[in-house]
RNA sequence: CGGGGCGUAGCGUAGCCCGGUUCAUCGCGCCUGCUUUGGGAGCAGGAGGUCGCAGGUUCAAAUCCUGCCGCCCCGACCA
């Protein structure tokens, strides 16, 4: 493609509305323009990118015996009923105002409406169906440019099996091919075991990449591999010891301390001799969560025990307790108590009161706090145990880039997507669910491999292959020069961006190069072409070599391989 | 949905507090001509705006008030 026909508008200035950097490269180097919130235009040299990135998934899917369809977007709500999950969207499916529709943000339903037709006898499976399309969630605040998007592109997979044992199968399937694809796109990424979620099954992974535009928080253990999002992630931390001796409560006037540091402060102690209180409301009944010192409440944990969970108002609290935060405690609390393991039977302990402005010292979890269980509640922090080694976790913020799971039968029996197997006996189809975000891979990429002049594509999705920059279109020796390497160049099988636009000049080329990025750039310039050489620079390194113009067109087909 | 910020030419912005002959600023980009061509060029000339929209206050509104819309950030949410 010759630069001077050829649509990609890049930007010198930071366009003031992003933020991260991938969304502000994509922006500038003319890849992406934005139609509205979450919702972006591909250019052409976007969507190059975004279609080699596809054919990559392609190749790995079809390896594995994926077989691709092409889904409507636009669904009857009827289908989406079956499966009771318009109501478990909510307001993030898209609906359509004239008529009864709605505009799909997964195709689990679609998949399993053809199951049921198609499939019969377990002669029919396995199958493994995929599809990479446009889906629409109504995010209530996109983000990030592509990485969350109100539209946006994703690979889908549904594997259909006869058993579980041969869903494991087709996950495996899909595991290594997952592998495989973010390698080839030259991701470093690590795999967390996830919960399965509102996705309902019995197993599911995510494939993350670490990011501070990332909005999921993992811990990661770079010596074993260990990773878990914060949510069900566990550490390695001591418990509270038990002292030989048991003082009796007492009670401490305490004006006006309200938060652990300042208890310690005001009584001189460790926050390790520190309960801390949390009141939540479970099942429309109050529950006291107490935790070490400074620790938080992990939510998530608290479900897996409780169910559903909030916290409570603070004139709950007031009509539980009888004392506001920063006042409540164990001793004489009325209800169900739930203490994390690092406080197991411990003693000589502080919290509140149930009065405000009063504190008790001397607690024995043993003797003092009735009716209550033991359970991992805490939110692990960063540089903490490893719980499957000897060194350290790290905590930090990582985007989803895939995640697969395994479905069961939830769809199948919902809808009815039955089959017969060796004995005439029907069954639900076994499934498995597999996305990949098609933006996210890009986004990441360019997170991954940057500089503050912008990006630096790899052989396998660079938009084009070879930047042929011609720095003075006037001079006739180098437009004459460019033009023939341009179309050997193109024989050879090389897709090339020529830039042969007249008016730029050589810094501006330069610049618009490295923000583009392509892996290799040809330069044709005065200077170097006296000798018959051109300069070959590469963009991954920002070395550059001279090459003999007899020679270039091989020392390039050597550097592709 | 809560909190914060922003909306002035294609992009980035000044002016807004304190309304009025600086009232629409500046840089980049764009158009024309000449020069320049190895790291975002120089000179000269030029085009481009319902100051997000609607209403209100006022002799007078980019500027003050009200409502709406849009965009960004933090949070909540997130198969």
């Amino acid at each position: 493609m010759k630069q001077s026909k050829t649509f990609i508008p890049t930007l010198k200035e930071v366009p003031s509305d992003a933020v991260v950097t991938s969304h502000v490269l994509m922006l500038r180097s003319g890849m992406i323009r934005p139609l509205g919130a979450g919702i972006y235009s591909f250019l052409p040299s976007g969507y190059r990118v975004v279609r080699k990135i596809s054919q990559i998934i392609r190749e790995e899917m079809d390896a594995i015996g994926g077989q691709e369809f092409h889904l409507p977007a636009l669904n009857p709500r009827e289908i989406w009923e079956e499966t009771n999950r318009v109501e478990a969207f909510g307001d993030n499916l898209f609906h359509l105002k004239n008529r009864d529709y709605v505009l799909a943000p997964t195709h689990e339903e679609i998949i399993t409406f053809h199951a049921r037709k198609v499939v019969s006898s377990y002669k029919d499976l396995p199958q493994i169906w995929y599809q990479i399309q446009t889906k629409f969630r109504n995010e209530p605040r996109p983000r990030s440019g592509v990485i969350r998007g109100r539209q946006f592109l994703m690979k889908d997979s549904y594997s259909l099996d006869s058993s579980y044992e041969n869903l494991n199968l087709s996950y495996e399937l899909h595991d290594k091919a997952y592998r495989k694809i973010f390698d080839r796109c030259g991701l470093k990424y690590f795999v967390v075991g996830a919960s399965s979620g509102a996705m309902g099954g019995t197993g599911s992974e995510e494939f993350m990449i670490k990011s501070e535009a990332g909005e999921d928080t993992v811990a990661y253990c770079e010596a074993c591999g260990y990773a878990a999002n914060v949510e069900v992630a566990n550490s390695r931390v001591n418990p509270k010891e038990r002292d030989s001796e048991s003082k009796l409560v007492y009670e401490i006037s305490t004006p006006n301390v309200k938060s652990i540091d300042e208890l310690c402060t005001f009584l001189n102690i460790d926050e390790s001799q520190c309960a801390k209180s949390r009141i939540y409301i479970s099942d429309n009944k109050p529950v006291l969560v107490l935790m070490l010192g400074n620790d938080e409440v992990n939510e998530t944990k608290l479900e897996k025990i409780l169910g559903n969970v909030r916290p409570a108002h603070p004139d709950e609290l007031k009509e539980i307790t009888g004392a506001d935060a920063g006042s409540i405690g164990p001793v004489a609390f009325n209800g169900k108590i739930i203490v994390d393991l690092r406080l197991k039977n411990s003693n000589n302990m502080f919290s509140g009161a149930n009065k405000n402005d009063y504190h008790i010292g001397g607690i024995d979890f043993q003797r003092d706090v009735v009716n209550h269980e033991y359970h991992d509640l805490r939110i692990i922090k960063a540089g903490e145990g490893c719980p499957k080694c000897e060194k350290n976790l790290e905590v930090f913020s990582a985007i989803e880039l895939g995640h697969i799971f395994k479905l069961g039968t939830k769809y199948s029996d919902a809808m009815g997507a039955l089959f017969l197997d060796e004995s005439g006996k029907e069954h639900p189809i076994v499934m498995g669910s597999y996305g990949i975000g098609v933006e996210r891979v890009m986004a990441c990429f360019i997170e991954q491999h940057h500089d503050e002049k912008g990006i630096k594509w790899n052989k396998l999705l660079a938009p084009f292959d070879i930047h042929l920059i011609a720095l003075n279109m006037k001079n006739e020796l180098i437009a004459k020069t460019a033009e023939e390497i341009y179309n050997n160049l193109k024989q050879s099988g090389f897709e090339v961006l020529f830039d042969d636009r007249i008016d730029a000049g050589a810094g501006f080329k330069f610049n618009d190069a490295d923000l583009i990025g392509l892996p290799l750039q040809v330069i044709v310039g005065e200077k170097k072409l006296k000798e018959n050489k051109v300069e070959v620079k590469n963009r991954q390194t920002n070395e550059r070599v001279d090459v003999e113009l007899s020679s270039l067109i091989e020392y390039l087909v050597r550097s592709k391989e």
